[in-house]
DNA sequence: CGGAAACTTGAAACCTTTCAAGAGTCGTGG
DNA sequence: CCACGACTCTTGAAAGGTTTCAAGTTTCCG
């Protein structure tokens, strides 16, 4: 049974036409796939995105070895992309928002490498691979708006890799301003936001103990830089948040 | 004035043909861009992959910020992609080997948001970003293929991301295996190697101090698995090497 | 051969984790 | 509507891995 999807982040919730699935109509046509391509493009794609599906916290998008079927879209809520390595250990290698892109990690063999899990009531697109080929050669401007989208993964990767190097209290901060910022770019509120990971995941995530994590959560409200209740958090020195990514070393 | 560069591997290394500038005579071609495309579409990008230039140790394939060109692969040598953060720190983020390709972080935004850097005297060959759109209208199997290699490029980072969590003894021993096995496909002994890079560029890489990695290579000889001998490393007991990867934590 | 750069090695300092215990939160069922 | 249990989160103290600092040695190249 579909029901409306509750409202996930506090302030300025854009709202969604749950009942259409049109590119065209989507309110995330700006952050979302359709970027920079022009109506008529639009429209071409709309006719072979797939209309969305809702799941619930903990269901799977995709598993890891899946067969790719496509690019897929966040409509609303938020995922996370999990790897297990060879000691069968989980990685979190990134959370997905509303308007954001996954499946890429299907490109390359055809199966997916690591699954995506919803972090809550999510729906999505899907831009289905077996049409994508006809694209390529239709819609150049898809291709290289695709490959556009890739190369942004890329480099959010490499901001992570290079933040894996740094201490924990930067990698934190950097969470929490990136989630802060890529919210905002969505139309959300920058300063007031449900986390909607537990310590453990965020942890897993930055590299960090859940203990660390609750102990710097803690350390930033101490310094008034934010304002922690439960998953709910308040930036209110984003300024100041921001100057823990440029002290120098 | 161009040389034949010096052999920079110990053993196997494959006779380029340096006089030649075409796909389709390239010893590469198995492990190259032309992977997995027919005679006839490898005819096609040799008419617009451009000559291969040489660069010696030190010297940049491409700088940070510069325009992205198109997409480039390693004939010979090695190099190293360097990113530098908010502090002015510098970050190698990856190898590049024989065969392998470069360039896709101008993907997003055609610019480059990391620098490509000579680690030894080495030649490249470059596919133009402006005959890109052309390409992909005449030649989706190449589109396929580039999307194919930027999902092998993301796997690998999403390797590193997991990788960058681990103890730094488990860091090391998969750069190690790692670099055997890419020179290995690509023609090269995978037992005995030379690093073209020093402790402080591979502590840097691995997010280690430049004495870890001294100290470590010590240990790794002390324990029989590899012999060091300044930048030569003899891999003497590869399977030894692969179990501190599988250790159960 | 001489000097700079790269590398090794030891000891102390430091950051983060681990272990352990207790408190808070949430949903379900009585 | 409150109570219970499971899960999540907090907090302290000790342990551990890695870095930093500080020499000293080796290697490389002009």
């Amino acid at each position: 049974m579909l029901r409306h999807p509750a409202s996930l982040y506090l302030k300025n919730q854009p709202v969604s036409k749950y009942n259409q699935v049109s590119c065209a109509n989507c309110g995330l046509d700006n952050i979302c796939l359709p970027r920079g391509l022009s109506q008529a493009e639009i429209n071409d794609i709309s006719q072979v995105v797939k209309a969305k599906k809702t799941l619930q916290r903990g269901e799977f998008i995709y598993h890891e070895g899946d067969n790719f079927r496509g690019i897929l879209a966040i409509k609303s809520g938020s995922a996370k992309l999990v790897a297990s390595d060879q000691h069968g250990n989980e990685h979190i290698l990134n959370i997905l928002l509303p308007g954001e892109l996954l499946g890429f990690d299907g490109l390359s063999d055809e199966k997916h490498t690591c699954a995506a899990i919803a972090l809550e009531t999510t729906s999505f697109c899907v831009l289905p691979a077996d049409s994508m080929d006809e694209l390529f050669q239709n819609l150049p401007g898809l291709t290289r708006e695709l490959f556009r989208h890739t190369g942004e993964k890329m480099s959010e990767d490499k901001n992570q890799l290079i933040l894996s190097k740094r201490p924990a209290e930067e990698r934190l901060a950097y969470f929490l301003i990136s989630l802060s910022e890529r919210l905002k770019r969505r139309g959300f509120s920058s300063s007031e936001f449900k986390l909607s990971l537990t310590r453990q995941e965020i942890g897993n995530h930055l590299g960090l103990a859940l203990e660390t994590v609750s102990r710097l959560l803690k350390k930033f409200q101490d310094d008034n830089l934010i304002v922690v209740q439960n998953r709910f958090i308040t930036i209110t020195d984003q300024t100041a948040l921001k100057k823990l990514l440029q002290v120098t070393e």
